[in-house]
RNA sequence: GACCCCAUCGUCUAGUGGUCUAGGACGUCGGAUUCUCAUUCCGAAAAUCGCGGGUUCGACUCCCGCUGGGGUCACCA
């Protein structure tokens, strides 16, 4: 391990494991890992962490790295799999072994059971007792020989007194090494555990910087002790808060929330807009910049500069946030992202019209579907909405609008509309608003549409009288 | 319970000893523009800087304690 050569400059990693889809945390904490080594000019690495393979799933693997590609978030080296790499673990705990530094434990867990609730009662820190730290070789072969099961535990060296470790945004941070306890490395199936497959990883794969959450702060000291027990450099530590729920109990977590990255995707959210939000939870551009894309990101992006006070996801940001980046888009772009993402609309050519109608109206890409409806199906009527416009004989307007409609050069201008509808308000001494909201219920079924000579001009004279006549129609048959 | 981390408007934050009677953003509430809704623009309310002690001529800014919140204590990752 001494030929620990130089680091080829900073080399960052992101290790999720496959157990869930791609949360929105994972998303948080890889955002900044790429950022750096963007901004470092390094590497960054994408491991998957497969060891526990009771719940690793290789469709979520699918859905964390089709995420990540989504996001744009690129990697350099992997991904690799811990459960290929499982022969390096073994000879590394092997070694310790041999040098004394772990040793094999034969507890079984209805008697670490009883230990720890005896520590709890006492109201004790709880540490596993080392019970057998002690077997002599002869014991332990003989245990072997007789198939016992085992595990095999790291020695923390006696009188190791404090760990610390200077993490690069919280300072120095320290833990009383008495504390931590011999702990698991190594099952007997031989799969490693958490802590030290990520250790044997990151030494192999020359990891220079472990940037992630603070909910990893414990497990530092545990790491450097592995660190220190294979004799390898221990790399330099960041820790950063992570997002919270909304109402600012806890984590960031299922039940109420929308989590993982797909829920948002599906929901209408950009990428940009997600990799935008994070960096505001994450620090700030020097000028109080708020629309930050992942370019200038890279360019600004400083570590040290990052909070230490955890964040309350908020929703309203994110959607307000996204609200912009769909208005900066030109017509073009907006179109073609919805295109996308509206995978099975029914008429796709059809939206690139639309959207100049739209664009300032829609805050997620799903928010077009309800404000559109209408130019792709008949509208559905509530006379309830009719009463609302407290028009007397709303039959006889229409058959005026109606009659207007028909009488009108095609094909049909909004301008033309717009003038053409006025003067009959004012023929009919209706307020103008009103029989412009008729003629909206009339052509969408709503009070809310995109301007309403508009979307007359792309819905065509003939669906638009169509709709004239049913709502007449409708009218006749209601007042039967 | 033990250990560790954190603490400025409802939320996200600026603020690194005097420029703070605390600035910006989201949200909220008014107003203007307008065919509805939005957009855009203008304006308002909103933080005695968690509390209590120090240090200092002077503290949101430094130190200590308390309180509160969060995280971790697995043969999960």
């Amino acid at each position: 391990m001494s030929e620990t050569t130089m680091q080829a400059g900073v080399r960052v990693r992101m290790a999720p494991s496959p157990t869930g889809n791609l949360h929105l945390g994972t998303a948080y904490t890889t955002l900044f890992n790429y950022l750096y080594a963007r901004r470092m000019g390094g590497s960054f690495i994408l491991r998957i962490e497969d060891t526990d393979q009771a719940r690793s799933n290789p469709e979520f693997e699918k859905n964390i790295i089709e995420g990540l590609k989504w996001l744009g978030l690129n990697w350099d080296e992997g991904p690799f799999h811990q459960i290929d790499r499982l022969p390096s673990y073994k000879s590394a705990s092997e070694r310790l072994i041999k040098s004394g530094k772990a040793y094999y434990c034969f507890c079984t867990s209805a008697e670490l059971e009883v230990e720890k609730k005896k520590q709890q009662e006492g109201k004790r820190p709880i540490v596993y007792s080392g019970k057998c730290r002690s077997l002599t070789n002869q014991e332990v072969a003989k245990k072997l020989a007789e198939n016992v099961k085992f595990v095999v535990r790291l020695r923390v060296p006696e009188g190791r007194g404090v760990v610390k470790f200077n993490d690069l945004l919280h300072g120095e941070i320290s833990f009383d090494s008495n504390l931590l306890g011999d702990m698991v490395i190594m099952r007997g199936s031989g799969v490693p555990l958490y802590n030290f497959a990520v250790v044997v990883d990151d030494i192999d794969m020359n990891i220079s910087h472990v940037l992630r959450g603070d909910d990893h702060i414990s497990n530092t000291p545990k790491q450097i002790l592995i660190f220190e027990a294979l004799d390898a450099d221990i790399p330099k530590f960041a820790h950063w808060p992570m997002i919270l729920n909304p109402d600012r109990i806890g984590k960031l977590s299922k039940r109420a929330n929308a989590t993982s990255i797909e829920d948002f995707r599906k929901d209408g959210f950009l990428p940009e807009t997600i990799l935008n939000y994070f960096s505001l939870l994450g620090w700030t551009m020097p000028d109080d910049q708020e629309i930050i894309s992942l370019q200038e990101m890279e360019e600004t992006f400083d570590l040290s500069k990052m909070r230490l006070s955890g964040a309350a996801f908020n929703m309203e940001k994110l959607e307000w946030l996204n609200g912009e980046y769909i208005r900066k888009f030109t017509d073009d772009e907006l179109t073609q992202r919805l295109q996308e993402y509206l995978v099975d609309h029914p008429d796709k050519q059809a939206i690139a019209q639309i959207v100049p109608l739209i664009k300032e109206r829609i805050k997620k890409l799903s928010d077009f579907i309800p404000l559109t409806d209408f130019f792709f199906e008949k509208p559905e009527y509530d006379f309830e909405i009719l009463k609302k416009l407290k028009i007397e004989n709303i039959r006889d307007v229409l058959i005026e609008i109606k009659n207007k409609m028909e009488s009108l050069p095609k094909p049909w201008s909004a301008k033309l509309f717009e003038q053409t509808f006025r003067d009959l308000a004012e023929e009919l001494s209706l307020p103008v608003v009103s029989c412009f909201q008729l003629i909206r219920i009339a052509v969408s079924g709503k009070l809310v549409t995109p301007p309403l000579f508009e979307s007359i001009e792309i819905l065509g004279n003939i669906k638009t009288l169509e709709r004239i006549n049913d709502l007449i129609l409708r009218f006749d048959s209601f007042d039967k």
